[in-house]
DNA sequence: TCAAAAGTGTTTGCCATACACCCATGT
DNA sequence: ACATGGGTGTATGGCAAACACTTTTGA
């Protein structure tokens, strides 16, 4: 650290938030703490970020440790610093999130000792968490509200295929609020970027609904340029 | 620090991006460094963060510090660590971004050695900064043209008292482009923010218009409750 | 045949946009 | 009287919201 004053050093983390939809709930992924303080707690993945790796690296890097995923594309919210906000000294962290899908395939384990178990806790049950966490995911969960509503993240949360009804279920969970059936299709179909596939939903017992996937290059062709849903 | 792990220490440090708008011109606030790294250079006004305050406290103290500014609300926006941003070290960066109201008195200046001026630069004049800083501005300045078409932050560069046509070229600098005068006058009064005042502009060689000013108390009634402008 | 969800259109009001001329004032 | 910006209205198209019934399918 050559010149740099001493009396200045502080230690960072980085702690994610990582939605994931399953069983029409909305989850986010938890691990439960290993080590003081804390022990036993449930905690976001987080932990100290090295002096050698950017803090996108070390995001992953930590996220991968602590829940065994790889190559999650996390975007940074917040940088939390109060003071007291860690019982044994000055960390600052950096928060990220990130909305994955699924796909069935949910088991999360971390490759540290350093959490004992990671799951996937529904939001409507979540505990209080270590640290300050449970106010670093509120400010996710603002943040993923207000994103939703103009641009399309909740993609990235349903499986490949998907019906209107579960990406409908999806958008009334996340805003929490009803939405009406006709109008919601209807502006979805009208952005055009859905591509209606030949197959439908199997192993239901009532009238199978059509299936679509989320089409990347008309979206790109559009919002690329035009930056948003609703914003000119 | 007890039981933390020294290896993982880093410094970390806050910079400001102080808007202003003084005629007819959008400006930041930036230094003129007097030590190395970057002596001579313009940069934003930011430092080190000592361990013993919080965030927010460091970047209002060391706003003061750098340019005789006190009590000014910033907001926190990004997080900037890369490896090399700084040549002397790991150092992290917590940006924050401001908009104020320069009435006139925009004088600033340095009350520490560690700046050799403060100087209010038109955006469109900007210099290439020290360090990484003039990322840290294009970032801060998308948040802002982002924000001021949901909500109404343009008030806190205006003067208190102002006329339509100095909020329409404010808008107008900011988004990069021209407005309509008739939608644009019909849009804002509609919203129902401002406050027409008994006065009038003065010291013009032309017809004066009706000055305004911002109406705090309306705009809390809608606004903290139905969330912007432009979201249901 | 019943239960469950899929699928489908129209009407209404509001808001954004486009567009051009007269008014008031100071010099 | 002229130059300069102040101030004003209307028409159009598109989008959002409200609203209810028929269809399909498996059990």
């Amino acid at each position: 650290m050559e010149n740099l004053p001493l009396q200045f050093e502080s230690i960072f983390s980085v702690d994610c938030v990582i939605f994931g939809f399953d069983e029409g709930e909305l989850r986010i992924l938890l691990i439960e703490r290993n080590e003081e303080p804390f022990k036993g707690w449930f905690a976001l993945p987080g932990n100290l970020v090295d002096n050698t790796e950017s803090i996108e690296s070390a995001a992953e890097r930590i996220l991968y440790e602590l829940t065994g995923l790889k190559g999650i594309f996390m975007e940074q919210f917040y940088t939390f610093g109060a003071l007291g906000r860690h019982p044994l000294g000055r960390v600052i962290t950096v928060a990220y999130y990130a909305m994955i899908r699924l796909n069935g395939q949910k088991d999360v384990k971390p490759v540290t000792d350093y959490a004992r178990q990671a799951v996937w806790m529904p939001v409507k049950d979540m505990p209080e968490l270590a640290f300050d966490h449970s106010r670093i995911f509120r400010k996710s969960f603002e943040k993923i509200k207000n994103k939703i509503s103009y641009q399309p993240i909740a993609f990235e949360l349903l499986p490949e295929k998907f019906t209107l009804t579960q990406l409908q279920n999806l958008y009334e969970v996340i805003l929490d609020k009803k939405l009406d059936k006709r109008n919601f299709r209807k502006k979805m179909l009208a952005y055009d970027i859905l591509k209606e596939l030949d197959e439908k939903q199997k192993g239901v017992s009532y009238r199978a609904a059509k299936l679509y996937k989320f089409d990347k290059r008309k979206y790109a062709k559009h919002f690329n340029k035009e930056l948003s849903f609703s914003k000119e």
